[in-house]
DNA sequence: TAAGTTGTTCGGGG
DNA sequence: CCCCCGAACAACTT
């Protein structure tokens, strides 16, 4: 279920529990969870793919991986993996990886890489890709967390097609303008992706995820498990231009 | 119905 | 020691 927009949307609903003490934390997940008693949640966040609930000194990431989900006030069948108690309800987490970090989350996550958060800095992303990235392909430094935090196979997929960029070009052989182009698509669409999540429309609105032609021409799609990260990829060989 | 998946980490082998 | 690959995780949809 989760890429960086269905986290953040996700987040948005656990709001009402900012502030108030966590009573007790569950779940059969290996964090120590001791610390975790009686103790005033100061903050709920997120970054990238991960829930960050943070206390005074130090902070707990939630990541939902592959088959993750969250229940306020309600429960599954299977156990939580992990779980937040408060006087006021509970936050149920299932087939999570969680940890707890000494510090704040600014000081561990660099906001600027974070296609959801209004400290996104497209120079600085640009920047990185361009010295650090020349070498790969760009299908695989997209989906990169430590490029862009938030982008799943969704939105590398729908970005690269709508920027028109074969996801095999390697990134020192893309223009810097397109690069420019890709790196505000990809924004662009991850605000699409929030939007449709509450409508849970974003597979059916996609152009090419999960497609078998080209919306635009009804060329078939080149559909193939491919490069570094082995993730399903659409590519419409016409409409996206392979650089080299 | 069994295969496929919006993800990441770990460890083994080369 | 580094890189690459596959396994593991374990739930839901089609």
């Amino acid at each position: 279920m989760p890429e960086g927009p269905t986290i953040l949307f996700q987040k948005n609903k656990l709001q009402r529990f900012k502030g108030k003490i966590v009573s007790e934390a569950s779940g059969y997940g290996e964090m120590d969870k001791s610390a975790l008693h009686n103790i005033k949640l100061m903050d709920i966040d997120a970054f990238g793919k991960y829930f960050l609930f943070i206390f005074k000194d130090f902070f707990v990431t939630v990541h939902l991986g592959l088959f993750g989900s969250v229940l306020v006030n309600d429960r599954k069948k299977v156990n939580a993996s992990f779980a937040l108690h408060f006087a006021e309800g509970e936050i149920n987490f299932y087939v999570t990886k969680t940890k707890l970090i000494e510090g704040r989350p600014q000081d561990h996550f660099n906001y600027k890489v974070d296609i959801l958060k209004p400290e996104f800095d497209a120079a600085f992303v640009l920047n990185e890709l361009q010295t650090k990235y020349g070498d790969e392909a760009i299908g695989d430094a997209v989906i990169d967390q430590h490029v862009m935090a938030g982008v799943g196979n969704i939105i590398r997929v729908e970005s690269l097609y709508r920027s028109k960029i074969d996801p095999r070009s390697l990134v020192k052989d893309i223009p810097e303008k397109k690069l420019v182009f890709l790196i505000k698509t990809t924004l662009m669409y991850a605000q699409e992706f929030l939007a449709l999540t509450k409508t849970k429309g974003v597979k059916t609105e996609a152009l090419v995820y999960g497609k078998k032609t080209c919306p635009i021409d009804k060329t078939e799609l080149l559909v193939e498990v491919m490069g570094k990260v082995k993730r399903k990829t659409y590519v419409c060989e016409k409409c996206q231009k392979l650089y080299k």
